[in-house]
Formats: structure tokens, sequence, C-alpha cells
RNA sequence: GCCAAGGUGGCAGAGUCCGGCCGAACGCAGCGGCCUGCAGAGCCGCCCAUCGCCGGUUCAAAUCCGGCCCUUGGCUCCA
């Protein structure tokens, strides 16, 4: 089976089919650095990462560019407040490392290029210069307006007649633009503290000085600032060229921006923008989405450090990209479970390959067979839309095959099929970015080695039959979030996990 | 109002495109049992679903068609 994806475009699910059988051209449209990164950005930046890892998987090599847009009203609003920078340049920066270290803390894949808009004004106003000439755009007051009347298929994306989108505009801004529904390529002049006043924060600098702290360029129509959307199609287009294979964003930015954003880069140069749009789906937490506009986030930073990588990517894969998913302690704490049985299973697997037991003839075809059916159903997953959810059952199902064999033949063990089962753990779960093999501190060590010290203590109760004692140890122990448990070979214990 | 997505067990969440293997996956929670000094983990088994409602097509529908109800997202900054 080859991999199909749900295009937003057709609404259909389509065979992929990169326009260069070996190399994928992925853009996803990244985040306006005015606020912390959070959760939900968080799920979608993983789906983007997963569909890099399968495609290169399938043995595509993908040219995956994600932009950062730091020009933007929000951000000079929050200039001077804490220590984010003085000016709005500064702000956004900030936001792009902290953004850049939450992504890191992920294990995503690295993007080949993070292009900002700052650095993109050329391209843009190139751009913009070529709509003109074109007739798709029209000066008017130093602004640069988008005439979506002379863009036909204006409105194919959110499958909206122009009409019904016109009768939306805000009678107010009519006075500059030929339509309601045409939006700013260019806007001449700076910002204004109007403007910025809502998304105002507590210690942030006075609003006219913040305003005068903004970017700005110079343009053949005067002195300003590029439009919100144009940025995306300068960019993607500067790295990826006038075609794209795929286009990923969330489900939010159907309508305008990507809309938006086909009609500039179409009108102005006459090709297909993107062949497959995909859209990533919101978070749920209660009855609304959780957004930075809302401010009922949970950060990607807070997160990590809670519950770790491994943890948080089985979260966020625990549903499709393309569908919406709830948060809540709850569905966290079931994804932890998730995760500590295809660990524990994992370990469970490695302990029993360094163990004698190992070297025996014995040869279990149900495990065999269930890891190779596994990865069967994990290929099929992935391929149908990246459907991550049905990907983890294929994990958990070797996982299961794996603490079957062990209990059936505890004193001779299927070295060959265990062997398979943890390459297969391995290889599979690196396509969700599951790392089974955290990296061992010296702290992790000398943590060990005391445990091992409060076991021995432990055991010597245990003989002496003070169960009271042994019990109060263990309790200690697991207060310190260090399971213990005891087997015939004695106690064995696991360390938080921690990556 | 218009556009889009969705309504599946106690929870969560696949399956719906390509009708039958779905008497509905995987997991969590719950209940038995094995193991164990106890607990946990693991294993075996069980419980919980007339798949939003009503009609239609079909030998056969969670899956196709029509109508209705409800939820969410977009139409303003948003992954």
């Amino acid at each position: 089976m080859t991999l199909h994806v749900t295009n937003t475009l057709t609404g259909e699910t389509e065979p992929f089919e990169p326009r260069d059988p070996e190399n994928v051209l992925l853009y996803y449209c990244g985040l306006t650095v005015s606020d912390p990164p959070h959760l939900g950005h968080a799920r979608s930046w993983v789906h983007v990462d997963v569909m890099h890892r399968w495609l290169e998987h399938a043995g595509y090599d993908v040219r995956h560019v994600e932009n950062f847009t730091d020009v933007n009203e929000k951000i000079v609003a929050r200039v001077g407040e804490d220590d984010l920078g003085e000016d709005e340049a500064e702000v956004a920066e900030s936001y792009v490392e902290r953004t850049l270290t939450d992504m890191r803390s992920l294990n995503l894949l690295r993007a080949e290029v993070y292009p900002r808009v700052s650095e993109h004004v050329p391209e843009i106003i190139d751009l913009i210069e070529t709509l003109v000439e074109k007739g798709y755009a029209y000066e008017s007051a130093g602004s640069v307006y988008f005439d979506v009347t002379r863009f036909e298929e204006y409105g194919k994306l959110s499958n909206q007649e122009l009409e019904e989108i016109e009768s939306q505009g805000e009678p107010d801004e009519r006075t500059e633009k030929r339509n309601p529904a045409d939006f700013a390529l260019w806007k001449g002049g700076g910002v204004d503290a109007d403007a910025i006043d809502e998304h105002r924060h507590e210690g942030a600098a006075d609003a006219e000085h913040a305003c005068e702290t903004a970017m700005t360029w110079d343009s053949p129509w005067g002195e300003g600032r590029p439009g919100w959307h144009i940025e995306c199609s300068a960019m993607s287009m500067t790295h990826l060229g006038e075609t794209l294979d795929i286009h990923v964003g969330g489900r939010d930015l159907v309508f305008p921006h990507h809309e938006n954003e086909i009609a500039q880069s179409e009108a102005a140069t006459g090709e297909q923008f993107a062949n497959y749009w995909l859209h990533c789906e919101l978070f749920q937490m209660d009855d609304e989405k959780m957004s930075s506009s809302l401010g009922n986030f949970v950060t990607v930073g807070r997160a990590v450090e809670q519950w770790g990588t491994n943890v948080l990517r089985t979260f966020l894969t625990a549903g499709s990209y393309n569908s919406k998913q709830l948060y809540s302690d709850e569905t966290i704490a079931e994804a932890e479970e998730r995760w500590d049985r295809l660990e524990r299973a994992y370990e469970a697997a490695v302990e029993a390959l360094d163990s004698p037991a190992a070297g025996s003839k014995v040869e279990d075809a149900d495990l065999r067979e269930a890891v190779e059916t596994a990865r069967e159903a994990f290929a099929t997953a992935m391929n149908d839309d990246f459907n991550t959810r049905e990907a983890q059952s294929a994990l958990l199902s070797i996982a299961s095959a794996v603490n079957g064999h062990l209990e059936a033949h505890p004193d001779a063990y299927d070295y060959r099929g265990l062997r398979e089962a943890v390459d297969a753990l391995c290889d599979l779960g690196d396509v969700l970015g599951l790392s089974f093999t955290g990296e061992t501190t010296g702290t992790a060590d000398l943590a060990g080695d005391v445990v091992e010290l409060v076991l021995d203590i432990r055991e010597q109760e245990r003989e002496a039959g003070n169960w009271d004692r042994a019990d109060d140890l263990r309790d200690e122990l697991e207060a310190l979030g260090i399971e213990v448990q005891d087997t015939d070979e004695g106690a064995t214990y696991r360390l938080p996990s921690s990556e």
C-alpha cells in the first residue's frame, strides 16, 4: 500500500505522488512568535515531524522548511515586557530561541531552514511588484492590496463563494480597498498604538514607544511593513520553488491565511502553489480550543518538564493529525500508561537478551509472527494518512508479544525472536520519535547505585521477616518515583523517566 | 447566516474514502483468576456499544443516499 493523504484542497484522501519521485518538498506554516509556544503548537510540530520521518523511512529525501513570522503587531505589543527585548526584533528573536529550544526538547528532526519574515523583505517586495504588474494587486494610500475579484479561483481551498466572503468585510475598512475581501500585501507606515492596544500585557513598554521600535522597510510604495499572508508565499517560493508537494498548517489557518497564500502565489506564478494541503486539528479543552488568543494553554516547556518527551509524544500522536484531540489530565495520564507499557516491555526484552536463558535454541513462532505482523500493521497505518493511533497499536502489540513470550518461556528465551522484537520496537518507535534508549547520565548511574544499596538493606529486612520495614523502604522509594518490583531473582527498579 | 469537520462502550480513540473479515481494534478504568509474604508489573479471562435521531438503498450498512438534532473550528489574531 502506498501513502495516502487527505487533501483539504479536494476534500479527498488521495495517493501521494511527489513531483520528483525521490524528493519531497514540505512546508510547515510556522508560528507568529508573539507568545510562548504551547502544547497545541507542539501537537502540530510532532505530527509534521512524524510525517517527515515516515517520508524518509519510505525512502524520500525531505526538504522541510518551517517559517517564523517575526513581524507582527502582537510582537510589538510585547516590547519591554519582562526581559523579552527592547524592540520588535529582539522580542521576536527571544521567542524564536525559546521555540527552537522547545522543539529540541520534543526530539524533533531539524527542518532544513527556519526562514524569518524580516530576512525576506526583498523577496516579498519582488513578489508584490509582480502581482501589481500582472494586475492582481493595486496601491492605495501607501498600501498595496490583493484584488480578490481578479483571482477566479479565490475561495477554492475553504470552499467559499466570493459573494459570501465579501459580505463579511468590515465596513470601515472599505475605504482604501476596492472590495471588502481584498487583503493587504503591504501596509504603508509603521504600527499605531491603537493596533496593539488589545494585545498589551502587564509590564510592557509605553505603547507609543513600543510602536517606534517596530521594524519598517523602504519599498516602491514608501515605508511600510509586509502584510500577514505574503510572507509564507515569499519564503516558501524562495526555499522550495513555485510548487511544493506538501503544505501543512493548523486547521484554523485555512481561511483566510492559506486561501490568501494560494491566491497570491498562483496569481504571481501561474503554477499550482501546493499539491497537497494537510491540516492539523486543534486541541479541545473542555468546550473550546486551546489557543494563544484564548490564553488557555499549557506551555511546551512546562509540559516537557512535567511529562517527559516520550510520554508527551505518545500523547500527541494518540489521535490522527487531522482529528480533534481532547486535552485533559486523564488523556495525558492514559498516554503515560501506554508509554510505560511499551518501555517496560522493551526493558524486559533487553534484559532477557542479556541473560543466560537467551542462549537457548527455543523458537517461538507466535512471537516472531507477531513482530512481523506488527511491522506490517504499522506501515499500513502510517500509509493510511499517517494514522498514528493505529501505529501505536502496532507497537503495543509487540509489547504484548514480548510479555507473552517471557511469561510462556520463563527459562529459555527465543533469542532471535526477542532480538527482532527489540529491533522493531526501536525502528518503529523512532518513526514516532519515541526513544527507548534514553541517555544514561552520570547522576542516573549514581542514583542507581544508591537505589541498589537501599534494596540490599530491604532484602535483609525481608529475610528477617520484617515486612513492615521492607514495605516502608519500598514506599519511600516509590514516593521518589522509583518503581520497585520483586521477582524471583530479587528486586528490580525503574528510575523515573527523565529525558 | 455561510463554509468545514465531527457525533462509536465508564473514559479515550481507530474503523466510515474502497458496504460483508466490525457479533466493532489498541489502551485506560472496573471485575475474576494465575503469580506473590504483601503490593506492583506481567499473563489468562470477563464486563461495558441497538455505532446522534428518523427514513431509504442492499442478500448485507458504523460504513452508501436523504432529512433532522447537537458539538467544534473558520468567516477577526491564532498550530
